[in-house]
RNA sequence: UGGGGAUUAGUCCAGUGGUAGGACGCCUGACUCUGGAUCAGGAAACGAGGGUUCGAAUCCCCCAUCCCCAGCCA
């Protein structure tokens, strides 16, 4: 049989023409290059995909560079989360682990040949003068009056800066290009700036700083990348890019920029993630309804799932918005296949078969996964008094309704067929706090001798051997596609989904629940898939639903209220 | 109003001169001891206008719209 043609992105047809031509000898060279100022998200996701799976498809090497330049914004905690993170991504970057900051000497000496080539100067100008000297998007800028120093005095200067001479801030080290360009990246870009910080990694040795621009294209050809995929805010410093490695007659990295990802019903920038994690709106970076790795992470997301949604949505120039709910199939159909069964009721309704013989119970066997017979079976045990999910009882069933309603049968999933006889209320209230119900012992495994069909089943939970548990259901955190749609005056906060987060109490699991697993996966029967918190104890167990089930009924329900 | 990008179903991605395809979502139906899964079917798109051509989503022109750039951030 023939398959689809399996089309390729843009970014790997460069890479296939790159290597038919030979333009980089047939080598395959690419790098993730994360600043270590936060955490990564899913959009980094994309990248670090692309990167490595590049790398693996070429039969190259994919480095992780930590493009650390900036001593102001960086920790050794987001150095160490993002390796954690790239490594459960299910990525190596094997010994190639680097740091813009291993290059600082290599860029110094680029700047001092740029100097010596009298393309580079010291500028006294403050911070708001080059602004000014800058220009804008309609009128050209000004030359510096610090722009034609000699190049002996600029040599001398720039080694006092290095030297820590002067304040933070008084002076620049900046490229003598064009003021008048069309791309305000040419008019001469700081390329160094004092900065009085200490480096995560080479402490107080250094008083002054590359600027990303200065150390990014100069990183990529130390380290011999051929391809520096990058995105496209960032097409129009490539020229900037060309013009220091042509100066400085060193080897290009092919740049290649691609559309960032967005997400329905989240953000996905640092600045709104950390604004979240700092206003305490979530509780910090591994909060399970964020897009971070580790909120994924700890919310019971798969690196494969995670995998296969980058595989799925492609990689292209233009903006886009992707559907969350495409990130949630690739989950469920990744956690749907390996993910054993139990029953856990999360709303509970009491139920007592009245039938049934006080003080007696019975082991039912169920199998784990019904996709995988493999993962076998387990026995369950079941008595005169379960716990059922309250939605699955209504005192006054609407149409197509199958489950359990006053003198109608339904099945206990694979114990018995049960038939409601009463229903006790509060007397106060008027809610249904118990049912009373008769089984057909008959029906024991669920199958009725005499060929008698139920349309509804339900899960269930001994009421003796229950595992009491907290069980926390998230939703999406914005209740709006694009959280940044407000009226005027508003800000993306105002969308949050105040019920992004609902914690319950009172759940009741099968048995054996609680020796599970702090990232232990199982599915919920008709419910959907969870996983253990790190909050989890034997005593305390707390379950974190990742992700429900398709729900036909409900949003039939929904859509009959509405 | 300078420069750089981008416009194909609701969404994402293919298709680069020869009847516009896939995925998610949506709608039907079948099946089912999960109203899950699975299976079958369906609705749904080339930003506008010109031109070239036997033939244009693909080539040319023009218009429109959206995104990015005025950090000593990355």
């Amino acid at each position: 049989m023939t398959q689809a043609a399996t089309s390729v992105d843009f970014v790997r047809g460069i890479v296939a023409d790159d290597n038919r031509t030979g333009k980089f000898g047939g080598r395959v060279i690419t790098r993730f290059p994360p600043e270590p100022n936060g955490y990564l998200h899913i959009g980094h996701a994309k990248s670090v995909c692309l990167n490595f799976g590049l790398a693996a498809e070429f039969g190259g090497v994919c480095n992780l560079r930590f493009d650390d330049t900036n001593p102001s914004k960086e920790e050794v905690e987001f150095v160490r989360s993002i390796q954690e993170d790239v490594h459960w991504l299910g990525f190596d970057w094997g010994r190639n682990l680097f740091y813009a900051s291993d290059y600082f000497e290599q860029l110094f000496g680029y700047a001092v040949q740029l100097i010596e080539k009298g393309k580079a100067y010291v500028c006294d100008l403050t911070p708001e003068e080059v602004r000014e000297y800058r220009g804008n998007l309609t009128e050209p800028g000004r030359e510096s009056p610090f722009r034609n120093r000699s190049i002996e005095e600029n040599l001398d200067l720039f080694r006092r800066m290095r030297a820590g001479e002067f304040d933070e801030g008084a002076r620049t080290l900046r490229a003598k290009i064009d003021m008048a360009s069309p791309n305000l990246n040419l008019r001469d870009p700081v390329l160094y700036r004092i900065l009085n910080e200490t480096h995560h990694r080479t402490g107080d040795d250094w008083p002054i700083y590359p600027m990303y621009d200065f150390a990014h294209g100069q990183s990529d050809s130390i380290e011999n990348v051929t391809h520096s995929v990058c995105t496209l805010e960032f097409e129009d410093h490539r020229p900037l890019y060309d013009w220091f490695l042509d100066e400085l007659e060193i080897h290009h990295a092919q740049q290649i920029e691609f559309a960032r990802l967005n997400i329905t019903h989240t953000v996905l920038s640092k600045r709104r993630l950390s604004q979240l994690v700092d206003e305490g709106h979530v509780n910090g970076w591994d909060d399970p309804r964020l897009p971070t790795i580790s909120g994924l992470r700890r919310r019971g997301y798969t690196p494969e799932a995670i995998r296969d949604f980058c595989d799925r949505i492609g990689v292209a120039k233009r903006d886009n918005t992707v559907g969350i709910a495409l990130l949630e199939h690739t989950l469920r159909d990744d956690l749907n296949k390996r993910s054993p069964r139990v029953m856990g009721v999360l709303d509970p309704l009491k139920v007592v078969i009245e039938n049934y013989p006080e003080g007696q119970s019975e082991e039912i066997v169920s199998v784990n996964n019904p996709e995988d017979m493999s993962m076998g079976e387990r026995r369950i045990p079941f008595s005169r008094t379960v716990y059922i999910e309250k939605d699955d009882f209504r005192e006054e069933p609407p149409p197509k309704f199958y489950r359990l309603s006053p003198g109608r049968e339904i099945r206990l999933k694979d114990a018995y067929y049960i038939t409601c006889t009463g229903v006790v209320k509060d007397e106060a209230t008027g809610e249904v706090i118990e049912l009373r119900c008769t089984y057909d012992p008959e029906t024991a495994g669920g199958t009725s001798s005499d060929g008698r069909k139920v349309r509804g089943t339900s899960h269930w939970v001994s009421a003796d051997h229950a595992v009491d548990a907290e069980v926390r259901i998230y939703d999406h955190l914005f209740l709006t596609e694009d959280p940044d749609n407000v009226p005027d005056g508003g800000d993306f906060i105002d969308n949050l989904n105040p019920e992004s987060l609902v914690v319950l109490k009172s759940c009741k699991l099968e048995q054996g629940l609680d020796k599970a697993k702090p990232g232990e996966r199982f599915q919920f029967l008709r419910q959907g898939y969870f996983c253990v918190d790190p909050d989890s104890t034997p005593e305390a167990p707390v379950f974190n639903r990742t992700v429900a089930l398709r729900d036909t009924w409900s949003r039939m329900d929904q859509a009959r209220r509405s």
